[in-house]
DNA sequence: GAGCGCCTTCAACAGTTTTTCAAAACTGTC
DNA sequence: GACAGTTTTGAAAAACTGTTGAAGGCGCTC
């Protein structure tokens, strides 16, 4: 669910300190120097942001913003440097959907960031109330309950037992929990997993040496037992 | 159920360029170019919305901004030139609904007002009084009471007890709760977060160390109890 | 308009909880 | 039984939270 933002400016310093940023912040990171670079990006990776600087060599970012709007649907946010009435109107009607004006701190980018993909996005899908034999998953108040008793989770731990569960009986590879649990960029060693199965099947399992709700599956990964 | 916005400015381009596309949103448009004449407008035609230009000839957008919340309890967005002066705006309680910093995209703005016109519509439905426990909190009044002593709370730390009341067991990120306190636009140290929920638990919990109405949840934000 | 006080932000630090990792013990498969 | 994959354990590392105090902004009062 991480978003790929395209950063667009002349100037590799400043796309530098951006990305440098934005990436702490969560975000995939591409980038690109001139407006012809830029819509080429766009074509071959579909980023679902595009951060727009005004004053590009070549094609200017307005017309960049033109162009990106006949094709894609992208979400556009962008810099400029000047404030006068004029370019403000002619802003209106290219159709960024946000700007933001020069000098600004990274964090209102962040911010706005943000604010547009909510938006351009989309409302995210309701999370739900998981039952699955005598456990209740509850995904918007982060918790968990074996019949009436609550089973405090780690976060981690919350995070693989919602992704097997929600589809009980399919398996998943130990890189594929990983994924689910830590966001794509994990660089751990996929034997952790074990580690968190194994305190996930002690707090719910009646008996963890004989799981029925997270079984094993020999050679591949794991999964949640669909006959509870 | 077409909304009828007021929009004041006094640069009669950007009227036009707003009206135009507001109408093709499906608004109902009025349009002033003073602070009188918007009071005026307001008075005989009763919008649901006024989007109110922050520089306005004679009588500043602020002004304009009290004057209407003294009498009529219509939604405002306050448009602003600069982010210091949108700075000011949340600092100050002045009472808009939300702000937004020029130049912005007719997007935002229609994505704004349907935002502000969908809380300012539950204002009226919504019971303004929430009891949780032994804690009272009166939404329209700006008051919290313990038993029968008066708590008296910040503004910014009256927002977050809301939000987080209004949805007793519901987890919120910090990152919510700062949008929820600030508006949209927010740009500041998620962690702050921390420090106004330390300085809430002092006021309002038995024991602040062992909180049943402000609980964190390790890496995920907080929740309102919801066995009080 | 200077001084005061309240509110908010933010960095620093300490204390706590969680996650990672490696080693050893164990289990399943052929 | 040999081999490969899995479980458990405990300790170190990393991540997260609570709290404090200082700094800055703003309104209010005198």
């Amino acid at each position: 669910m991480e978003a790929t933002l395209l950063l667009v400016d002349d100037e590799p310093k400043v796309l530098d300190v951006m990305s440098l940023f934005l990436k702490g912040e969560g975000f995939r990171i591409l980038t690109a120097r001139t407006g012809r670079e830029a819509l080429q990006m766009t074509e071959e990776h579909r980023p679902d942001l595009v951060v727009l600087d005004w004053m590009l060599p070549e094609m200017s970012g307005l017309e960049v913003c033109r162009e990106l709007r006949k094709s894609y649907s992208v979400g556009i946010i962008m810099v400029t440097a000047r404030t006068e009435e004029a370019d403000k109107i002619v802003g209106l009607e290219v159709g960024a959907d946000d700007y933001i004006t020069k000098p600004f701190s990274l964090r209102e980018l962040a911010a706005r960031i943000r604010s547009v993909l909510r938006r351009v996005q989309g409302r995210t899908e309701e999370p739900q109330v998981l039952r699955r034999g005598d456990l209740t998953i509850d995904e918007a108040k982060f918790r968990v309950w074996k019949g009436d008793q609550e089973v405090i989770l780690t976060p981690t731990e919350f995070k693989i037992l919602v992704t097997l569960a929600a589809r009980p009986g399919t398996v998943y590879s130990r890189l594929q929990l990983l994924e689910a649990a830590m966001g794509e960029s994990y660089w751990n060693y996929e034997r952790t997993i074990d580690t968190h199965v194994s305190h996930l099947r002690k707090k719910i399992e009646d008996d963890p040496s004989n799981p029925k709700y997270i079984q094993t599956v020999y050679g591949v990964g794991y999964r949640f037992g669909d006959r509870l």
